[in-house]
DNA sequence: ATGTCGAGCAAAGCTCGA
């Protein structure tokens, strides 16, 4: 069973871009995130015609999270995190899958940072944490996949000398994420690379960062022990971020066995 | 500090978010 994570960046705007790695790719189940797109803007007639069922919950204009299975149908089990604000941000959707608890989940970016921005990404993390133990304790495989926007350790970026101020590499951000981490999650693509440098999941638009191969790993499958102990591989579709009008993210995947 | 990209709004370039 291959689970993706993709954040697509728009996902009329690249709508080509994503049919045409599924249909090479052919993932079992696809994360996706930052849609960009109301519920009813979702393409799901085209994801339809691709072999594709889906399950989303988008919002106008930003983020937007969406989960696709290409075998048993996604039953959806959440549209938004245990004490969410009603803001209508689309940033986690959860559904069962073939036997699999999957998430697709978009934290919130952070940026700038210090400022409102912040501290609504670190609340959203503690509630993401919260929910996640209760998983956890359930002992079912569960994979919570997505763009946490966090880069976890110094050995995650290219180079961390302009990034300093970013949200993404703040202490708190990678406190949080460690936190997460201790309730006993596998972060799947680390336990399949584990030597420096990991591969990068994201390489942003300026400054020639895809061509200086200037990235940062920030989209993550972490899995539940039972989850974990089906991994057989895990990588990323690299070669997705050099195509025309690409995301500024790759595709990551996990085989579970 | 800047850089790039794309959409929305509204009718072209600015603003926003990343």
């Amino acid at each position: 069973m291959r689970i993706a994570t993709f954040n697509i960046n728009g996902v009329n705007t690249r709508l080509a871009n994503l049919l045409d790695w599924l249909e090479a790719a052919r993932p079992d189940v696809v994360c996706l995130q930052e849609l960009k797109a109301s519920d009813a803007q979702f393409p799901a007639a085209a994801i339809r015609a691709a072999g594709y069922h889906a399950v989303w919950k988008g919002e106008h204009r930003w983020n937007g999270v969406a989960i696709l299975s290409r075998g048993g149908e996604p039953v959806a089990t959440r549209r938004a995190l245990p004490g969410e604000p009603s803001d209508g941000q689309g940033r986690y959707i959860e559904a069962a899958v073939d036997g699999v608890l999957i998430a697709s989940l978009y934290l919130p970016n952070g940026n700038p940072q210090p400022g409102p921005k912040f501290d609504y990404k670190l609340a959203w993390f503690e509630r993401l944490t919260a929910h996640a133990a209760g998983l956890m304790a359930s002992g079912a495989p569960v994979v919570l996949a997505g763009d946490y926007n966090v880069v976890p350790t110094e050995a995650d970026i290219y180079n961390s000398r302009s990034w300093k101020k970013d949200a993404l590499l703040q202490p708190e951000s990678r406190a949080a994420y460690a936190r997460l981490l201790e309730q006993g999650w596998t972060d799947a693509l680390r336990e399949r690379f584990p030597r420096d440098p990991p591969p990068w999941t994201f390489w942003q638009y300026f400054r020639q960062a895809w061509e200086r191969d200037a990235g940062l790993r920030i989209d993550h499958l972490l899995l539940s022990p039972a989850a974990a102990e089906r991994l057989t591989d895990a990588g990323v579709d690299r070669e997705v971020r050099g195509r025309e009008r690409a995301s500024d993210h790759a595709p990551v995947w996990i085989e579970l066995d």
